[in-house]
DNA sequence: AATGAATGAGAATTCATTCAT
DNA sequence: TATGAATGAATTCTCATTCAT
């Protein structure tokens, strides 16, 4: 700040600018190091206490920050909960486009589907709680921002199972979308267990497979 | 109550016992009602909201109570969805204990418990909503109370599947505890969806007997 | 009441009459047994509790009756306890009224006072902080109700002091009005603590005896 | 204050941490005088209501601060109340552990106490209202914080009597906690119905004069 | 950008009192 | 008279958010 102000009653100079950026750089780095430092609070406070037991200045607290200065980075209390679930959503949705279609088959295409559901958590287990209970605690979230996007993924599920059965792949005698709903359910299912904490390291991985097996004998034709 | 009315044609004095009896059945009836207007309130208001959301005044307002007269049923607002819960609980685990045991094999009682999941809420979009999202809402409910009915509920399933697999009914690659949060949260997820309104009515039905088939078949040695 | 409108309906016989007295007088017996019993109960939990973490409920369980029923008897809480003060001030100002006169001189009433005010309570502990501590909780009471008494009795002692001044019995450097206070606070301070549970039985006797000597002395020409 | 002034004329280095020093008092400085603002507006608002009859809100209000305010200087509503006694009681037994031991004889000690209580509330009548009156208002207040303090004070007050009976200034036909209860009365007496409403200024120090006069001659020998 | 003191709206709960039976 | 279920006004305290520094 004092550097800054200094600046301000120095001559301009060319040499100038190039520094600037260097400098706008590393600010708008030291501001993404803060934000992360205030995500990642969030999540373990979140996951310990829950959305609404826990307090804008716990966060604070565990950032290492002041509580006004949580309000620079997010709008309010609930957006921190948003900024959480969008992070791992836009991860998703980015394998989704850009790895299935690498996948040849249906059958390989959902077990690439639910490798990376489960995938996406191992290891973050205080993420893996926020995002499957702690989410459902705010209405709004839910009803509003979480819906729409789950229910995008759901169709997206939906319409492997379509494409498999039009290709022979898949029994016909099962909606998709009832298939859609039962494979996201039972990841989620396997992801709260674990995160509600009894599960141990590696779990998950060996669950995926198995899951993947059962599901692709059940939708076998 | 027609058993007072017809008090009213005896004789007073033999009548003194049996109306005062009735007196106090109608005031535990009437209490009881009460009680029910009051929960079944809730589920409304508390689908529509969400728990948080939802003042108390509401709850009393949708009852046609005062206020205070909630407290004369339930302690806190948090002991409402407790009861909303704790009922359907029981019911479900009454079913365990009564219907299963007549089932001879693994796979019919799998089926049963599917079947009866879905069918404990049938109907009843707004108290699904509340099971599967709004008491997720009350961390400490979460917790303390629902979890470990929760988990009796999966070691229950699980079971089942491990009587299957010593039988020879089920694969024996599957590790049943996985195998019972799968089926759970597949359940869970079909309600979720259901609740939050994309779902048809007998939709759940359908869905279990696709469920049902899905699972058994993945299952099958 | 209830005597005259029954009357107007019933032909007046002579015989009725003492018979209805009767009723009449048990009634009123009863009535007044059940004022005392709630009375007493509310000495009891006031003592205990204090005057505004009492509830009514609890006087009211406290004396075996219903809430409502303390209501028959007493406008509201607040008069409970003036209740049971006015009935101790009638007692001390028929005192008063009937036994100073018979005192010769003012050093024998001053004494005859101290007696009472000590001799008042003794053995009635609870009621002594009711009347020391618990008046006090309630401001409406010792602005409005308490103060006027207290002063009166206060003047009354003033008198009496004043009266020995003029016959040549007390030191005339004193403001009668100061000592009167001084007595007053000091039998206060003396019941104030033997009420708080430092004192044995017995105690204000003594007390009193030594208060005697000491204030007569203190004001001996 | 007049420091930081003054460091605006040195060069800015060396100015940096004293300027910090003088933020720090400053800001404890505006701390301290909020927090005896809400004091100073809770006596006001103690002695006119009472402590029950009075809000937090109107505190607030009396105070020009706002509701929550309050909260970031005192625990409760009750704990004003007890600062407000604290505060006094501290100055009390600071004097007697400085003043007193100057006072060569027992008869001066006693009468040095008498000016001090006294002394402590002349002009500061709602002070002295709260004191006396509101603070046994709080049941709890009373039994578990005044209660210790206060019997630690008559003890040391009979401590007194005792060493003055022991060097033969006293006689000894008295109990000296009965004479420490009595003279705390009388003092708590005299100040109750000054700040009752009916002394006019200056009283509470001739008050002191002639108790003095009356106590040291009525435990004279 | 950062701070954290200050704000004040908001809500659960209590309990004196009423009144239908 | 007696009951006790029902009422609903009333109030403390919390905590997300703001804003002067």
């Amino acid at each position: 700040m004092s550097e800054s102000s200094l600046s301000l009653r120095r001559p301009a100079r060319a040499a100038r600018k190039p520094r600037d950026l260097d400098r706008e750089a590393a600010k708008k780095r030291r501001s993404r190091d803060k934000r992360d430092r205030i995500l990642r609070a969030a999540t373990r406070v979140f996951a310990k206490n829950g959305f609404h037991a826990t307090r804008v200045s716990e966060v604070a607290k565990a950032a290492g920050v002041a509580d006004g200065t949580i309000y620079l980075y997010f709008k309010s209390k609930e957006e921190l909960l948003v900024s959480l679930f969008e992070d791992r959503v836009s991860k998703l949705l980015a394998f989704m486009r850009e790895d299935l279609p690498k996948r040849a088959s249906a059958p390989e295409r959902l077990r690439a589907v639910i490798d990376m559901q489960l995938g996406l958590l191992e290891g973050e287990r205080e993420l893996a709680e926020v995002i499957t209970v702690i989410l459902r605690q705010s209405t709004r979230l839910m009803k509003e921002f979480a819906a729409p996007q789950f229910l995008a993924y759901l169709d997206a599920i939906a319409k492997i199972v379509q494409e498999g059965q039009a290709a022979g792949d898949f029994r016909q005698d099962v909606a998709p979308h009832i298939v859609a709903r039962a494979v996201f359910g039972a990841l989620d299912g396997i992801t709260l267990t674990w995160a509600l904490g009894r599960a141990e390291q590696g779990a998950l991985g060996r669950a995926a497979t198995q899951l993947g097996d059962m599901f692709l004998r059940g939708l076998a034709p």
